[in-house]
DNA sequence: AAGGTAGGGCTTACGGCGTAAGTCTGTCAA
DNA sequence: TTGACAGACTTACGCCGTAAGCCCTACCTT
C-alpha cells in the first residue's frame, strides 16, 4: 500500500559491478565471509537481491572478482630494483593484504580462475627474476617457495586465536592453566620460555623465514652464475 | 501405509562418533566440503538429519573433529631421527595428507580450536628439533617457516587447474591459445619453455623449496653450534 | 513530440541448508 | 514390572542462492 517507489529516481544513479564488488569486499573484510550473502550485500546496496544479478553472473563469479581484486591491492615494485628488495617488499606487501583481507586466503583454494590482476602481479614477478638472471627453471623454483612461504604464513597467521601480544599473553596464559603440565612439554616450554615473553609476536617469524629463503635463493643464483662458488649448500637428498 | 519401522532392531546397532566422523570425511574427500551437508552425511550413514546430533554439537564441532583426524594421519617419526631427514619426512607425510583431504587446508583458516592430534604434532616436532639443538628461539622459527611452506605449497597445488601432467599439457595448450601472445611474456616464456615441457610436474618443486629450507635452517644452528663459522648468511635486512 | 527499447530495478517462488524443539521406542538396571 | 535413557524420528523456522518474470523510466530513434 501508498505505492512505495518515490525514491525510485533517486535510487536509479548508478550502482556499477564496481561498486557491488567493492561493497561486497568491504562486507567480507568487516563480517568474515560467512557474513557475506546476497541478501546482506543488496542491502547494503539499498537494492533487492536479485538485482545483484544484473552485475555478476552469480556468487561464484562475484567471488572470482573479489580474489582478483585483492592481487591488485599487491604492490609489485620491479621497476630496475634488486631482484632482492624487490621481492621482499612484495612478500610484505602481500602479507599485509591478505591480512587485511582475510577471507582471500581460504577462497584461493577452491577457485582457479586466475583473474587479470593475478596474471599480472605473477608476470611482474617472473619478470623481475628473469631480469636477475634466474633461469626460467629457477625463477619457478623462487616463485614457488616465495609465494608458499607468504601464503602458508598467512593462512597460520590467520588461524592463531589472537591478532595482538595482549591477546597472545591472556590466551597463552589460559591454555598453560588448562593443560596438564606434562602431556606436551616442548610446546609448554616454547610457551612459558619464549611465546608469551613481552615483546614476542608471531608476525616478526615472517622476516626470519623470508630472509631465509631470499639467502637461500642467493646462493642457488650464485652457484650458476659465478663458478667460483665456495659455497654451494643446496640440494642435501 | 505398511508402517514402515520393521527395520529399527536392524538399524539399532553401533554409529558411534568415530562413525560420524569417518563417514564425514569420506563425503568431503569424494565430492568436496560444499557435499558435506548434515543431511546427506545422514543419508549415507542410513539415518535422519537430526540423529547425527546425538553425536556431535553441531556441524562446526564435527569440522574442528574433522581437522584434528586429518593432524593424526601426518606421520611424525622423531624417535632418534637425525632432525633433518624427520623434518623432511614429515613434511613429505603432511603434503601427502593435506591433498588426500583437499578440504582440511581451506578450513584450518577459519577454526582456531586445536584438537589433541594437533597438539601432539606439534610437540613431536618442537621436541625433535629441540634434541637437535635448537633454540627455543631457532625452533619457534624453524617451526614456522617449515608449515608456513608445507601449507602453502599445497594450497597452489590445490589452486592448480590440473591435478597431473596429462591435464597440465592440455591446460597450458588452451591458455596459450587463448591469450594475445604479448600480454603476460614472462608468464608465456615460463609455459612454454618450461611448464608445458614433457616431465614437468609442478609437485617436483615441492623438494627444491624444502630443501632450501632445511638446509637454511641448517645454516643458523650451525652459526650457533660451531662458533668458527665462515659461512654466515642468514639475516639480510 | 511520440514511441520503442532495454537497462536495472522489484516480486514471487523453490529447493536446500543448519538446527531448535519435541516425540517415539527398544534396552537395561532396579 | 517399571522407569529412565539413549538414540532414533518428525516437524518447523529462518536462512541461503537463484530461476522466472514484471514494470518503471531514461534514452534513442524517427
Amino acid at each position: 500500500m501508498f505505492t512505495p517507489q518515490p525514491t525510485t529516481t533517486a535510487r536509479r544513479s548508478p550502482l556499477s559491478r564496481e561498486e557491488v564488488l567493492h561493497a561486497a569486499i568491504r562486507l567480507a573484510d568487516e563480517g568474515g565471509i560467512a557474513e557475506l550473502t546476497m541478501r546482506k550485500l543488496a542491502d547494503k546496496l539499498g537494492i533487492q537481491a536479485m538485482s545483484l544479478y544484473h552485475h555478476v553472473a552469480n556468487k561464484d563469479e562475484l567471488l572470482d572478482a573479489m580474489v582478483d581484486a585483492v592481487f591488485r591491492e599487491i604492490e609489485v615494485v620491479t621497476e630496475n630494483a634488486p631482484w632482492k628488495p624487490a621481492m621482499r617488499q612484495r612478500a610484505v606487501s602481500a602479507r599485509q593484504t591478505l591480512l587485511r583481507h582475510a577471507w582471500a586466503l581460504g577462497m584461493m583454494e577452491s577457485r582457479a580462475n586466475p583473474g587479470q590482476a593475478t596474471l599480472e602481479c605473477h608476470d611482474a614477478v617472473l619478470g623481475c627474476l628473469r631480469r636477475a638472471g634466474f633461469s626460467v627453471a629457477l625463477a619457478a623454483h623462487a616463485f614457488s617457495v616465495l609465494d608458499s612461504y607468504i601464503y602458508g604464513f598467512v593462512l597460520q597467521e590467520l588461524n592463531l586465536p589472537f591478532q595482538n601480544p595482549d591477546d597472545l599473553q591472556r590466551v597463552s596464559g589460559s591454555i598453560l592453566q588448562n593443560l596438564p603440565a606434562d602431556t606436551y612439554p616442548h610446546l609448554m616450554e616454547m610457551m612459558t620460555a619464549h611465546v608469551s615473553q613481552p615483546g614476542y609476536a608471531y608476525a616478526d617469524e615472517f622476516m626470519f623465514g623470508l630472509d631465509l629463503i631470499l639467502d637461500g635463493l642467493e646462493q642457488a643464483l650464485g652457484v650458476r652464475t659465478q663458478p667460483d662458488g665456495c659455497v654451494a649448500l643446496t640440494g642435501s637428498g
